[in-house]
DNA sequence: GTTATAGTGTACTAGTCAGTACACTATAAG
DNA sequence: CTTATAGTGTACTGACTAGTACACTATAAC
């Protein structure tokens, strides 16, 4: 509570500091996607990285510090890994939202990424700033690529795309029922549901609908949309 | 850990020990979904409440059995505040899925209930039979109830509903972005993609896409399923 | 009132944890 | 080698926590 030795927060100097600051994260990286903020103790964490809570307070200040700078790290990693591949200029716009379904179906089933969002919602209990950077850095992110996707195929095409937004939010819903279901550790989908067909049956359903949308929005040409940005 | 006392747990037997019991119950509702279990110790309560620890080792057997308690609690309550009230037989299914949609809405909203999404998804992380109890207690209730409504609405009109699942998860995601963003804190629209229309819009969107399978499936006269259970 | 039992409050144990102090060692510069 | 500084390990503190023991009080039956 008390900080008697004027010292705040130093980063490290030395490349043996970067190091140890680097072995830190990956070890926090670990063991609280493993069991959770509040279930791991500093002394687990230096146990496992073999360096020492002197460290740690030097480096991340407080043990909710190292949290923060845990969520900054992974967030960025997130998406690093799952940039849309350059799929675009594909004929069949069908194809293209199977693949990105397919895409983030795979980094949403990916263990660690389950259990960021769980340290997420953790965190965010108390904190909310830190929910607004986990959201921005996110959901936010991914919900804009899925949009922009959409548009890109749409204008490959020279269709115009209605509400590329709301398309996101519909097509990303396909997959928060499995999302749910990992979140508190359950199988993606219920044995008596599930057949392998049903993604591809959940995004024909939001095609035929996208689709109908389209033929409505292009059949009158914006009648009434009282604004357009 | 050793429990000499033979006594293992003991219901209350006394009108002031069920009161007792049931106060117990209440103010652990109120703490953990405020706090999250782990946040809240035996004392905390204890002193909101004013019995003592040795009521919750008899009545509940440890602070464990306490959460087991209130979760089966809470998913009767849930559920019983939600019943879908008795809208069938309305002649515009549309305006039956806007009217479901904004219960559902309302109860993703509802403060206390979004707490004990969280409170479900930390106590899941180290108790896998938790989450089964839970999903069955809640979601796949809500799942089931949302597949049921669809189907009796589509009878009443007698048009043959496709997939009734199906449709079931599809129509949940479309505010499946919104409980994402109210568990970690956040309003559950980003405030400049929200207008009072966005709801009413995606579900026209989810109709547009059920009206165009009704037509096919009802067009061609179950062309090739090979089972039908 | 007496008595048996249900329920309560206090005080304790043994263990854990965030955070601190400080003496020690590695490193890099000259 | 010397010296200044960065980094490490140990040992500690004070606070807190799940769970237990036990003597005490309320309750209900008679």
């Amino acid at each position: 509570m008390r900080s008697p030795c004027s010292i705040e927060l130093r980063p490290p100097q030395t490349r043996r500091g970067t190091e140890r600051r680097a072995a830190l994260l990956s070890a926090a990286n670990q063991l609280f996607l493993q069991r959770g903020f509040s279930q791991v103790s500093l002394d687990d964490l230096v146990a496992e990285v073999g360096g020492s809570k002197a460290a740690i307070y030097q480096y991340f200040g407080s043990k909710k510090g190292l949290l923060a700078a845990l969520v900054s790290y992974r967030c960025e990693l997130f998406f690093d890994g799952n940039e849309p591949p350059e799929h675009l200029n594909q004929q069949c716009i069908r194809v293209l939202l199977l693949q990105t379904a397919q895409l983030i179906y795979k980094a949403f089933t990916l263990p660690d990424n389950i259990a960021f969002m769980r340290l997420i919602i953790e965190a965010s209990q108390n904190d909310p700033e830190m929910a607004e950077l986990a959201y921005d850095a996110g959901p936010r992110r991914g919900l804009q690529q899925v949009a922009t996707l959409l548009q890109e195929a749409h204008e490959a095409q020279q269709i115009d795309c209605p509400e590329p937004h709301e398309s996101a939010i519909l097509f990303l819903g396909i997959l928060r029922h499995a999302q749910w279901r990992l979140l508190v550790g359950l199988p993606a989908f219920e044995a008596d549901l599930y057949d392998d067909q049903l993604i591809p049956k959940l995004i024909d359903r939001f095609l035929a609908a996208h689709q109908r949308i389209e033929a409505t929005s292009s059949a009158s040409i914006t009648p009434d949309h009282e604004q357009s940005s």
